[in-house]
DNA sequence: CGAAATTTTGAGTTCACTCAAGGATGGTGG
DNA sequence: CCACCATCCTTGAGTGAACTCAAAATTTCG
């Protein structure tokens, strides 16, 4: 491996440090990822999964007429295939919203491991069953909210995540996504992405300079989004809240 | 237990008859559910898992303001508190949309079966995998297609999922929801639903006497609403598309 | 520095929503 | 067995949130 890897599986709080060192061993490489690139396309069957490293990730469905949905965010830490091994071929697509950096671990070893240590195979269980679970919370956002309450959600989520994973300081995190990624994550149109951005803004819920996003009141605007983050399933160490005065 | 119980695992595809029949062993009880019956809500820890040995239920999630958005539909050899296993508490509640019988099988032994026998732990996988990528094929459902769309879409997969269940004849089947719950199911309103199921009656593409739904032309029908089954994973022998002249 | 992608704004349209009300269906109890 | 009540289904008319089309301003990056 090159150098001193940083494998900090996003559901790591079930895994021993041993438990983790030998999922690490079994990556075979890294691969770099530019921004735009598929990792994995639906009705592939893969023989490997990836651990995200570095980056932020999606994963989407193409439709007819090039209409496109992103159904769901894939951060550093995330296992983003599990369901190529489990069901032996995608029912979707995984690409990058940001240049990436994955590990690479194969199908073969990585049943091994999950035979040989339980704790890890729970883990991966949990992998899936937290996307389960986020996908469903998806539903309900697309299916019943209004476009500005989606985007809300959309931003807590994410914040969330990427505050979890590391990436965010004191409210302030680089958003990964295009206005066009929002829209085909939330079920809406790129320019009524772009009103409800405004709106928000307005609204004084974010700030942004840049790709850089600024959230100055977390309470509003999760409340805007009726976001609750039960639904991630994040560890409790990982649940600090990201709040105005973190430091 | 009493007499005969038929315990089809939907994907017991996987499973061999004598793995069938250890989990059919771990079934401590039934539990016989009226119409619009709860089995588990959200939130709750549960310590047993349920197997739907006939009816149709639902997984749903509340929101403010008495709205509601059903993420999932259950058939008869389905598991459906799989997530309340793995991840401890549920994210979604589970209730049912017809009178019902399920059978019961406690935590506790179930992880031990699953220990023991890695063929039925890869079947409990498979489903919550299969989970996962119904929830993922809901966003695109609700997010990128139009109303009359999602209703045809639905239709596909509650009459496919009803025939691989044994629940279907001659492209003929029992609809289990009601406006209200196909609404709640695709995110708009009740009235709008009863239009797009006018409109279907009148395209041909459905018939409908009292609750029962003919499909004269699947064709027709899964290409009205884009569908393509292949996101339910359903096992080559439950494939058999609902072809007009079954028979 | 220039080309391409992304963001922003305006004007008009439409799909789906709300409000309102009548008709069918099915279960329950007298 | 029928009357009644509740739920469900159906239809019409007007409204609104989000869409389409068009185009300019800005940012990003080779």
């Amino acid at each position: 491996m090159n150098g001193p890897m940083v494998l900090t599986l996003a559901r790591c709080a079930a895994l021993s440090a041993a438990d983790q060192k030998i999922l690490a061993a079994a990556v075979t490489s890294t691969r770099d990822l530019r921004r735009d690139q598929d990792l994995i396309r639906e009705g592939e069957q893969p023989t490997e999964c990836h651990i995200i490293l570095d980056g932020v990730l999606c994963r989407y469905k193409l439709l007819p007429e090039g209409r496109r949905q992103i159904v769901g965010i894939q951060v550093p830490g995330d296992l983003c295939d599990l369901s190529g091994l489990v069901m032996g071929h995608m029912d979707h697509s995984v690409g990058t919203l940001t240049a990436a950096k994955v590990a690479v671990i194969p199908h073969a070893p990585l049943r091994t491991i999950m035979d040989e240590h339980p704790a890890i195979a729970a883990a991966l269980w949990q992998e899936i069953a937290s996307d389960a679970s986020i996908a469903r919370e998806w539903v309900a956002n697309v299916g019943r909210r209004t476009a500005y309450q989606r985007v809300a959600h959309l931003l807590c989520e994410v914040g969330s995540r990427l505050q979890a994973a590391g990436h965010a300081s004191d409210g302030s995190f680089e958003w990964p996504l295009t206005q066009q990624e929002v829209a085909d994550a939330t079920g809406v149109t790129t320019i009524h992405v772009n009103r409800m951005f405004r709106q928000l803004r307005e609204d004084r819920l974010i700030a942004m300079q840049g790709s850089t996003i600024r959230v100055p009141d977390w309470a509003r605007l999760r409340h805007a989004g009726e976001f609750n983050p039960d639904y991630l399933f994040l560890s409790p160490r990982e649940q600090e809240r990201p709040s105005a005065t973190a430091s």
